[in-house]
DNA sequence: TCGCAGTGTTGCTATATATGCAACACTAGC
DNA sequence: GCTAGTGTTGCATATATAGCAACACTGCGA
């Protein structure tokens, strides 16, 4: 997952996306100087940023002049959702793991320190509850998080511990370390606040996390993640056409 | 739909957005070249602002050295779809509508001279061939293009056809104002190759439209407008949290 | 095999633009 | 009315970006 840097980064667009990705996954609207002091980043930056942003169509302010994402945002939904496939590609199997297991599915993806959900939900929960429908979640308490930080490399894994302060947890950090290692050992994660979710990492490198959560019978947990990987393998990342 | 420019818009992030746009729907791997010149933009500029959204794993090389999606657009589609909640918002009425009809059903966004598809299927059509499968279509030749063109202002729709030429249908400029003028009038669009579409502006201002596609019975034309337009307006558009 | 035409990337340097300071306008609460 | 917070702006300047030119690479045709 570690990138080659190329010559010159372009700075504006990185700081812009940081924005925009905020923005986004913001519960409610958001100031300026709010955001300025979570990015950590000069007020001016990120009004001019914002600016920017809202006249694209990304951003839009409230009567409070504080940001929310615009009209825009609708067209990088469409945009994006066909750019990645991945939620069209996991549906079917999504879908039919649910119903085989009874309980809920969730395919996330790493966000910083949270996980991002494309789809969670039961065998029959309506689709407008199953999609796009959930907040960020914290990463070090979700199954989906803790397997794909383990997918991580020590390095990596100390850049964004640095970054994110929040992903730390209570019982230190080698204790964590130690965690995902045997995470990385086993090859599946268990998670949620009482450990009743189980993820296993789709993609070579992992790009997402697929997990089961509900009762987990502990005597059948290889075998669920023997299934979990059985299914991960069916969900293609990133294919040309030309495999469809 | 018009927006104020800020005092100062930043045109590395607006140049950075719109390569990840086009890279995002490109429907094959693309050169920085030949991006360059679909965009009118100086290779270099290209080629710099593609190896920044590399690194971010926004875009990814291929053997050959051109560009296509990159991991970071999967968690991009799950922060967007979040954010925008257009898609799982309207995910009932949709299915509602299709299974009502008997038809495909569609919502779409126009994105420069193309629609994009949020959502395109039957009652029964597999999920993971409704969302987010399709690739981007003529906006003249939809029904829901033409509806979405026919909500711009006069200048509006003037700045986008002096960007996109192949926005200019063959009937010529005047004969185009005017089809979009009557499209306003009536208050919804026919669309399609052989008109076999219609479709209704969502939201206000109109983010999105809805389509129904399929054989459609002239004498049922205007009440089908009218049903569409109930269907459109139970879709809520970027309303906060609060209104759950 | 060589030459050509296309490709993507880079170092370098000039300059356009992004940045931040400071000032302003606005809002809410005491 | 004052204070503390807010978002935005003009201005000047530092620097990040942009483009030139060179290089490495690839595929095709003679």
């Amino acid at each position: 997952m570690a990138r080659v840097a190329p010559a010159q980064v372009n700075q504006s667009l990185v700081n812009g996306l940081t924005c925009l990705q905020e923005l986004v996954l913001a519960d409610r609207p958001i100031g300026v100087r709010e955001l300025a002091r979570q990015l950590d980043m000069d007020p001016t930056r990120v009004s001019r940023l914002l600016g920017t942003l809202s006249w694209l169509g990304l951003a839009s302010q409230d009567e409070d002049r504080k940001y929310h994402p615009g009209p825009a945002v609708h067209v990088l939904s469409a945009l994006s959702l066909h750019g990645s496939r991945l939620l069209s590609d996991s549906l079917p199997v999504l879908r039919e793991l649910a119903a085989e297991t009874g309980q809920i599915v969730a395919l996330g993806v790493l966000w910083r320190s949270h996980v991002c959900y494309l789809y969670h939900g039961k065998a029959h929960t309506p689709l407008e509850l199953a999609v796009g429908a959930r907040g960020p979640f914290p990463a070090r308490q979700s199954s989906i998080g803790r397997v794909l930080l383990a997918q991580l490399t020590a390095a990596e894994l100390a850049d964004l511990c640095a970054h994110e302060s929040d992903l730390l947890p209570p019982e230190g950090v080698p204790a964590f370390y130690e965690s995902l290692s045997q995470v990385r050992e086993r090859g599946y994660s268990r998670g949620g606040i009482h450990g009743e979710s189980l993820a296993v990492a789709v993609g070579c490198p992992a790009v997402a996390a697929l997990a089961v959560a509900g009762s987990i019978d502990p005597e059948q947990e290889v075998q669920l993640a023997d299934r979990l990987r059985e299914a991960a393998a069916r969900i293609h990342i990133g294919k040309s056409p030309d495999d469809v």
